[in-house]
DNA sequence: CCCAGATGTTTGATGTCATCAAGTAACTCG
DNA sequence: CGAGTTACTTGATGACATCAAACATCTGGG
């Protein structure tokens, strides 16, 4: 049988080896974000910019200080990886939007990261769903806090 | 069975849902540290601390530059977290070890932790076991990079 | 035995991220 | 309109992170 299943393991394992591969995934982000010239975090503002974001609303995705998230674009927007945009409807808001530069590094990175993991490819299509499901129904409740 | 098992997820899906987890793990972590006044770091490298480290070995521990401990530990152990004790063995290597208030704090820390996760509780010992089996499989080839 | 090279730790310079406090401009609503 | 909120920035400060360089100590081959 598929020797998948072991003994139950205690929920102290289980955090662990969750810990464990978050790290090792954080890392390889990282690895793949230097690469190319970027920190960790500014990879990290690149990947919510599929659409313009305002400043604050970066400041949620990050769960940071909004001022934290003026140095991050000043630094993106000197590498023209970004550029502020006045909203047309509340000038008091500047909307963020990732420059073609920027989301073609940000692509790249994505790809480095994909192609670093073969780890997927050791599941079959059904591990793969069940692992999906277990882990979805985890989500929301690791979430919560 | 169990209708965990979805649609089959893509690679892409997988992995998305694992940085979820791992970033709410990590912040969950975060907290609980700095509830103690400890930056998320500190905390990781009183994790680390079972016995008596090496600065070296902190530093591949958590995969960073050597001169960077020495700030860290420098810091922990101006709190009384931690002490520095000399190598018996080779006069050049300093030994860290936790102090009693170090094991305190940090297992507190890990208390909080478990406390916040309910989580793990939505799963029956069948499922825990799947879920640790698939990740115990994942696991290796992620840590490869 | 002894010296050249490797290793463990620290210091100093520099840059990024994180927070907080304060300031300015713009919106909102009674 | 004016009081209060909201968005963004600036400035101060501290923790991490890296690199380069200094220093003491270990190690191995001659």
């Amino acid at each position: 049988m598929s020797e998948t299943a072991t003994h139950a393991p205690t929920k102290v394992q289980l955090l662990e080896l969750l810990a464990a591969i978050g790290t090792a995934q954080w890392r390889e982000f990282a690895a793949a974000a230097a690469q190319h010239g970027l920190t960790p975090t500014q990879a990290r503002v690149l990947a919510q910019l599929d659409g313009p974001v305002p400043m604050r609303g970066l400041a949620v995705l990050l769960v940071c200080d909004a001022s934290n998230v003026t140095g991050i674009v000043d630094r993106l927007e000197a590498r023209e990886l970004v550029r502020r945009e006045p909203d047309p409807a509340d000038r008091r808001v500047k909307n963020v939007v990732a420059t073609e530069a920027g989301r073609q590094v940000i692509r790249r990175v994505r790809e480095e990261m994909q192609a670093a993991h073969g780890a997927l490819d050791t599941l079959d299509e059904a591990e793969s769903a069940t692992l999906y499901g277990l882990l979805a129904r985890l989500r929301p409740s690791m979430e919560k806090g």
